[in-house]
RNA sequence: CGGGGUAUAGCGUAGUCCGGUUAACGCGCCUGCUUUGGGAGCAGGAGAUCGGGAGUUCGAAUCUCUCUACCCCGACCA
């Protein structure tokens, strides 16, 4: 295997493969499609996970747990949602094996369910025909239950990260008892889902909501995050849907009010999955590699030893010692590397893994007091002393958190360009970026512009200024402003 | 499910057209010594029934048949 990445500029694709695998973070598992979350990927996807964890328990939801499997029968129940789903759900059939003297082991035959179990691709559905059982009166609600979970999704064409047969994720699944108050979850959802993205991954959004076409099957509105990746493409990060009263028609799932009346309830659902490390590397890797956000970086400082002998060694071992501790007590998660590789080959190891701070030290350093403290996001080396170490290195993590998310809100907003014709449309979809632009509201135009340029609607945004806009497609009056971009 | 490819060591490949002795190379791995402030050097070593099966032949990674798996391009998608 080469040393080198792929060039980010000119092959994109292969050199985020390249990262993700030469980082440690995941590989293939042996069905196609599946993934494995090496260690490292999984402290990464563990971060961000507590952090929306934090956040939701303190807007009032709690955790629990439904079941992967779901009757076959509970997805038709209602009927955009099993539309939306039918194509890629993984079936159970059967529920034994036997041996076979011909073919080794075989599907046992004589066990044959009577109704085929589904593998759930989400759990609106099991988690309303609970909610039917759990709700009686207005007392009863809001219902605000997440669950961390996996799902499958029987994708044709996959890739680490973005799209996996299996992945993780929490769905949030609301009920209440107004259509006022499950819209404004929704809504409170979707500010959680950008302050996640861009207070925690570094990574800027857009906020709006989906067109018809691309809304949640099932959902009467589906609100979405969209993230600019490097190669100008948009990735959906995160999704907020209002149900309507949809689920709670397919599962008959009714309260009483307090002038006891018999009304359905209102529900939203809601979910971020392992996507968001893939949109942590596409948005800030760099040639080098990885570039971690420190609050969500499972190591934010590591330490480079550098000795010529085993006295040296043990200088720099004292040395290192005490200054990592008090690192540790401030907070800070410290990895110390004694590997016996060289140290050129440790700093490209922890560069390539996006490590915010590396520590140098050695027996220079040992002599003078000093540590070498390198940047990972600017390159910048500065020379510390002991002291200043431990009190500037939480420091320079903020300035790389909000340097990280500076970087790429440029970027992004560099490569978003209003426009006002279909030919400047066509042009920046070519070259890559994101279009925002009039549009007359119809699934026609929508889906023309697909066919003519591969770009979708990826939301109209929250701040939409429709006003004296005409629709670039078809010149008539614009009903919304919208996002176009070619997406993941 | 349509169209096109590929299968040789843990990974990446050469060799296949035109059959010929012990299957070659890079990375990685193991051992030892020397190294260590930007991907270390030298020496030695382990590792492959050449995707499976059948056939042609004195002889098959190489030719024929067959099965299987995977990859790329389309439709689907958090």
């Amino acid at each position: 295997m080469s040393k080198r990445l792929p060039n980010r500029d000119t092959d994109f694709s292969a050199w985020y493969t390249q990262v993700v695998n030469r980082a440690g973070l995941a590989d293939y598992g042996p069905v196609k499609g599946t993934m494995v979350i090496k260690p490292y990927g999984f402290q990464l996807w563990d971060n961000i996970k507590e952090s929306f964890d934090r956040m939701i328990k303190a807007t009032g939801h709690v955790n629990a747990y439904f079941p992967l499997f779901i009757p076959k029968s509970f997805l038709a129940k209602e009927a955009e949602h099993v539309e939306g789903f039918a194509k890629e759900c993984a079936v159970v059939t059967h529920t034994r094996l036997k041996a076979d003297e011909a073919h080794g082991i075989v599907v046992d035959p004589e066990s044959k369910l009577e109704e085929e179990i589904i593998v759930r691709p989400t759990s609106e559905t099991v988690i309303w025909s609970m909610y039917k059982k759990w709700i009686q009166s207005y007392r009863d609600l809001p219902v605000l239950i997440n669950q961390w979970a996996n799902v499958v999704r029987w994708e044709m064409r996959t890739r680490l990260f973005l799209r996996t047969s299996e992945f993780l994720w929490q769905e949030g699944h609301t009920a209440h008892a107004t259509a006022a108050e499950a819209q404004q979850e929704t809504l409170d959802i979707l500010e959680l889902y950008r302050q996640l993205a861009e207070d925690y991954l570094a990574v800027p959004v857009f906020t709006g909501v989906k067109t018809d076409s691309e809304k949640f099957a099932g959902a009467d509105k589906t609100y979405c995050i969209e993230a600019m990746m490097g190669d100008k493409r948009a990735l959906q990060a995160g999704t907020s849907h209002n149900l309507g009263q949809n689920f709670a028609k397919a599962f008959d799932v009714k309260f009483q009010t307090k002038d006891n009346q018999e009304e359905l309830v209102w529900a939203t659902s809601w979910g971020v999955s392992t996507r968001l490390v893939g949109a942590v590397i596409l948005t800030h890797g760099d040639e080098k590699g990885l570039r971690l956000p420190p609050k969500i970086a499972p190591i934010q400082v590591v330490v480079i030893p550098i000795s010529r002998n085993e006295e040296q060694e043990k200088a720099v071992k004292e040395y290192i010692e005490p200054l990592a501790n008090s690192l540790e007590s401030a907070g800070v998660r410290v990895h110390q590397d004694w590997s016996d590789n060289s140290p050129g080959f440790k700093f490209n190891e922890w560069e390539m893994k996006g490590v915010p701070l590396r520590m140098e030290v050695g027996p220079r350093d040992v002599e003078k007091g000093n540590v070498v403290v390198a940047r990972r996001d600017t390159s910048e080396k500065s020379f510390l002393s002991k002291a200043e170490a431990v009190t500037q290195v939480p420091e320079l993590l903020d300035e790389i958190q909000k340097g990280l998310f500076d970087q790429a809100k440029q970027f992004r907003d560099e490569n978003t360009h209003i426009v006002a014709t279909y030919d400047e449309l066509k042009q920046i979809i070519k070259t890559g970026g994101f279009v925002r632009c009039g549009w007359d509201g119809t699934d026609e135009t929508e889906a023309k512009v697909k066919e003519e340029t591969k770009a979708t609607i990826r939301c109209i945004p929250t701040d939409e200024n429709p006003e004296g806009l005409t629709c670039v497609h078809s010149g008539k009056p614009a009903k919304h402003e919208v996002i176009y971009a070619k997406a993941y």
